[in-house]
RNA sequence: GGCAAGUUACCCAAGCGGCCAAAGGGAUCUGACUGUAAAUCAGCUGGUGUAUGCCUACGGGGGUUCGAAUCCCUCACUUGCCA
């Protein structure tokens, strides 16, 4: 991975008199457990650790925040575990709409390999305050049912469990919830109780959505141990259209280069609303306190030219990929969205462009349509022509008026640029 | 274990023998206006190049019927009440 020069050049913002005050400047504390007894625990270095649950191969945007807090922490100083949930991604924790499907223990254990190869690339392995990998299911499946029952069921009221947000929801919908997802918040705190006993850990960060979980750790320490442990849970990234964040055409923006492409990365930031971009800076990059005050003097002064939206999707295609791929993604974007001369590029600026963009390879006179349907850009033969009906369909920056339409007008280098609507854009090799 | 209600497309939800590829709403998508923004307005949204066709789809399986999302049986799951 090409992010070690990206993770060294990363830094908190020393003006700042403590990281809790950053935190709180980037909107990043929605919930924490006492702020003065938290400030003084941060003071000296300690170490703490973030679960991510295998629900799917990768990691998406969300779980981003956490792992940039995570990284915010080590700059900081301390140390971070990072937990995959080998256990608790076989239990699944409770989502508020419904039961989960549960997914098979070879299908768990291999999304578990993945999260761990993506969380290697946000923190730092190496050096005096190095990250850690865990995998709960370690010490998880060492437990009979009756040893986790006499041992940590004990510590469990009923009542308190069944307040919980995420169980509480559940219940008073008509979906119920099944014992194994109510059983989740003790796994949780379970997990907390080990890594306090094995590593010493007394920190817990996590989404503010997990709060109930997250307690339930807390609790569980200060039960068995007696002993106090603290919480950051950041807020949930909500838009300011109310639309939910991460999302992109419906689907979710993952972290995996082969769900999510650089470019496609790097579009979905770019398109950030204006009345969000700020907020966004300071939770998605290192970028200083300054820095970001700059860049909201121009998104009032000169909205237009959309300085922090480009300098934010830099940033972070950056941190989730690398610098070569951000730049390339933004060179690509310029290229194909640009003052718009497609016809003045040369081929090979033509050529990298269109490989960062969905793309097939196709003989010279396809239709427009089997074009769409080639390269993805529409799901199907039908939706090609509705497309096209509707005026969505470009080739070349020129409209597509006919369903019957062929592609003979070639670019340089033997490409062509094939779009639907204004922003999902694709290339044509011939 | 018993009884009752329920399971419809991405989500919510109507339909209760043919006029159902399935109302309505949300969401996505497209167009106009723009700044690759927001808001607003308009339109599309199962597949198949065009067939009063065929295929897929109203939880799974089976049945009744010329015809089933709709009726019956059965299985699974969900919720509620009773034990």
């Amino acid at each position: 991975m090409a992010t070690k020069e990206t993770l060294a050049a990363q830094s908190n913002d020393q003006s700042f008199a403590h990281i809790v005050d950053e935190f709180q400047w980037r909107g990043l504390m929605a919930l924490s457990t006492d702020e003065k007894e938290l400030r003084e625990a941060l003071d000296e270095p300690i170490t703490f650790y973030c679960g991510f649950d295998p629900t799917a191969p990768s990691l998406h945007l969300g779980n981003l925040v956490q792992l940039l807090t995570m990284r915010r922490l080590q700059l900081a100083g301390h140390h971070p575990l990072a937990l995959v949930g080998g256990a608790t991604g076989l239990v699944g924790d409770p989502k508020p709409t419904a039961e989960r499907t549960l997914n098979d223990r070879e299908t768990v254990a291999l999304w578990v390999e993945k999260l761990a190869e993506q969380n290697r690339r946000f923190l730092d392995f190496e050096g005096k305050n190095a990250a850690r990998m865990v995998n709960n299911l370690d010490w998880t499946q060492e437990y009979s049912a009756i040893d986790f029952l006499r041992e940590i069921g004990k510590h469990y009221r009923v009542g308190k469990m069944l307040s919980k947000d995420a169980v509480s929801a559940r219940l008073n919908s008509d979906a119920g919830i099944s014992y194994t997802e109510f059983s989740y918040q003790i796994m949780q705190g379970l997990d907390f109780l080990e890594l306090y006993r094995r590593y010493d850990c007394v920190m817990q960060t996590g989404g503010s959505d997990q709060w109930g979980n997250l307690t339930s750790g807390t609790d569980l320490i200060h039960r068995v141990e007696g002993k106090s442990v603290h919480l950051i849970a950041t807020p949930l990234i909500t838009n300011a259209d109310g639309k939910k964040f991460g999302k992109s055409e419906g689907n979710a923006i993952w972290l995996d280069a082969e769900l999510t492409s650089p470019y496609a990365m790097y579009q979905f930031w770019l398109n950030t609303d204006d009345a969000d971009v700020i907020d966004r800076l300071k939770v998605f990059t290192f970028l200083h306190r300054s820095e970001i005050e700059e860049l909201a003097e121009k998104v009032k002064s000169e909205p237009h030219l959309r300085e922090a939206q480009r300098t934010l999707a830099l940033q972070v295609t950056e941190i989730v990929h690398s610098r070569e791929e951000a730049e390339s993604a933004r060179d690509a974007s310029a290229a194909l969205f640009g003052s718009g001369d497609l016809r003045a590029l040369d081929a090979q600026t033509l050529a990298a462009a269109l490989r960062e963009l969905p793309n097939a390879r196709v003989q010279k006179g396809v239709s427009v349509v089997a074009a769409l349907v080639e390269t993805g850009l529409v799901e199907s033969n039908g939706a090609a022509r509705r497309a096209i009906a509707q005026g969505g369909v470009s080739v070349n920056k020129i409209k597509v008026d006919s369903e019957e339409a062929v592609i003979d007008d070639l670019l340089a280098g033997d490409v062509a640029v094939l779009a639907r609507g204004k922003k999902s854009l694709a290339g044509l090799f011939f």
